[in-house]
RNA sequence: GCCCGGUUCGUCUAGCGGUUUAGGACAUCGCCCUCUCACGGCGAAGAUCACGGGUUCGAAUCCCGUACCGGGUACCA
């Protein structure tokens, strides 16, 4: 080994690494990186290398901040399904990122009902979903626009079309076209129609044949179109793997390309940001705008939620419907918390991602939404909704729990005073991670075990021995419960505390573990293993409840054991 | 088939050519707290950045190819 040539070799390798180490001393060289180095005069958000001085590293991300370039004011964004069902939670992101946008940008969000598919739309579906954007906090700014009564503008600008020459009635028959699409098929090429693949004069002879047409969009001959993807970049097709598309049916009802560009061009839409499945119509749309002369608006579209599958998510995933999430006990919150970082995260490296609207809608932006598909995550979402449960202020709980408790329980008025609910739903509030938890956590105060964890009983109730040793343990506690009467209003901690420590100085007498002693009490209560401070639950079970359930336990327990 | 995309821990993600022994969150496991569970606290494990080339002194990051996955390919939306 030549140890003065590798030497040079490693100087001579050297070299660029001191340019690139001078580089990053200062702001002054930044342009010799070949980064665009632009002043202004504040606002947006800068990044940190040039946060110092007055430059500014224009990248990917600030774009859409920069004040030179866009006008907030302006901004005009809609959601817009077609009330063929229920609200699916995909399209409930999309609305979301439409709405987050808009805030962000003090811009207006939008809802149009794509309801011109007389077969499929129904008024049931327009309602759900109305119902389920409320549930969600993501209304209009404006009224809701109904495609549907919008019929004379769509023939207006389908009339302009076809007086200018930018579109045609086409006359070829269904059997023709697909003969054309077999033959581009076999020949490896995508189908796209273009009324010159028929022979001359084939067309002017089903003209005169009479046969029905379709009008379909000219896409001009050997050109490209395409658009810049808030999300995706620069996306581009050439219109010969477009092709002349259909706009309307022969009697003029017009489809889903066409109204979807006529409504965002009268709506005054700037940006549409809507599911990747939009993609591959961006381009036709596009064609669309320029045939009518319109500027296009902007397009964003978000990556598609899978389930954990990894296939497109689906009914036979579980919950998809915006309403099941609700009667699942999700919070609306926690959802559109959840939701809004489902293919988007703020700029920090490390961020609570339990945030606030405000601090989400400050955050978001458009040009941070992922490319690539997310799985959506069941346990995440539950995790997520208990932290906004536990963050919840009580009263707001005992509203949305009460009427739950009340469906699934006889709750007795008179037993079951406002306070005592209020009470048990205290106990319930962080071992609950849905609303409906909550009635699964505190269902043996409404009704008696009807059996015992089976495994536990065998552990703790297995034999005559631990029997006589739980009577004797509930005698303790009647007697000291006798000796301390539960408080009947205040705080029952100190009632807890004293009663505790009855049972404890007696457990440690004999030399028992207090665990052994309580396990088998909290089996006789609830039937389980697992239940919130017993001494809690005793207070609000009421000394002759416990005895009632003591006894029973013991005597049922008895027959079996050895 | 063809067109258009995508690919970082099991999952959601950070990452914008050197500060990365790839960071955080959920889930998992362990410890602490403790009458059990949960909450909370601490910690562990978990990603050869799909693969193969290239560019570069240096690539998860830029380019090309391959594989796999997805979307589209309608007189649906």
């Amino acid at each position: 080994m030549d140890f003065a040539a590798a030497f040079l070799v490693f100087i001579a390798s050297m070299r660029s690494f001191w340019i690139w180490a001078l580089m990053s001393m200062g702001s002054p060289v930044l342009s010799v990186c070949g980064l665009d180095v632009h002043y202004t005069h504040g606002g947006g958000k800068y990044s940190s290398a040039a946060k110092a001085g007055n430059f500014r590293i224009i990248s990917r991300h600030d774009m859409e901040l920069n004040p030179m370039t866009t006008d907030s004011t302006k901004i005009r964004v809609r959601f817009a399904p077609s009330p063929t069902g229920y609200l699916h939670i995909g399209s409930a992101r999309a609305a979301l990122f439409n709405w987050l946008y808009a805030r962000h940008m003090g811009g207006t969000f939008l809802l149009r009902i794509e309801d011109t598919d007389l077969e499929r739309s129904t008024e049931e579906a327009t309602q759900q979903i109305l119902t389920s954007l409320d549930w969600l906090g993501l209304t209009p700014d404006e009224p809701v626009v109904y495609q549907r009564q919008r019929a004379d503008r769509h023939k207006e600008y389908l009339d302009r079309l076809l007086t200018e020459g930018k579109a045609y009635k086409c006359y070829c028959p269904k059997e023709r076209l697909e003969e054309l699409r077999g033959k581009a098929r076999t020949d490896g090429r995508i189908f796209a129609y273009n009324r010159a693949m028929l022979e001359p004069g084939e067309m002017e002879k089903y003209e005169a044949a009479g046969g029905s047409f379709v009008i379909r969009i000219l896409a001009p001959e050997g050109e490209t179109t395409g658009f810049d993807d808030m999300v995706y970049g620069r996306i581009d097709v050439e219109n010969a793997n477009i092709g002349d598309f259909v706009i309307a049916r022969g009697d003029g009802s017009p489809l889903y390309n066409f109204t979807n560009v006529v409504d965002d061009i009268d709506m005054g839409i700037t940006h549409i940001c809507r599911g990747e499945d939009h993609v591959s119509n961006t381009p036709k749309q596009m064609l669309i705008y320029n045939a009518l002369g319109a500027t296009p608006p902007r397009f964003a579209h978000l990556p598609l939620i899978l389930g954990p599958d990894k296939q497109k998510l689906s009914k036979r995933h579980g919950a998809t419907g915006v309403m099941e999430f609700k009667e699942k006990g999700i919070l609306p919150q926690a959802l559109v918390n959840y939701l809004s970082l489902l293919g988007w995260a703020p700029p920090e490296a490390e961020f609570n991602e339990i945030m606030p609207l405000d601090e989400i809608v400050s955050k978001f932006s458009l040009d941070r939404v992922k490319k690539s598909p997310a799985v959506f995550d069941h346990e995440k979402l539950q995790w997520m909704n208990g932290m906004y449960i536990r963050e919840m202020p009580k009263s707001k709980i005992y509203e949305l729990v009460i009427p739950t408790l009340k469906s699934r329980f006889a709750v007795n008025s008179e037993l079951a005073s406002e306070e005592w609910l209020h009470s048990i739903i205290d106990l319930a509030i962080e071992r609950s991670r849905t609303l409906s938890d909550f009635a699964d956590n505190l269902s043996y105060f409404f009704e008696a075990p009807a059996e015992y964890e089976e495994k536990a009983s065998k552990k703790f109730l297995g034999n005559s021995e631990q029997i006589s040793q739980f009577v004797e343990s509930a005698g303790v506690l009647d007697n000291a419960w006798a000796a301390t009467p539960t408080p009947t209003t205040g705080p029952i901690d100190e009632w807890c505390g004293a009663m505790e420590a009855a049972v404890r100085t007696w457990s440690d007498a004999r030399g028992y573990k207090f665990g052994n002693v309580m396990q088998p009490i909290r089996l006789a209560l609830t039937g389980r293993t697992a239940s919130p401070s017993l001494f809690h639950v005793m207070a609000l079970m009421g000394r002759e409840e416990v005895a009632r359930r003591i006894s029973a336990c013991a005597t049922r327990l008895s027959a079996t054991a050895q």
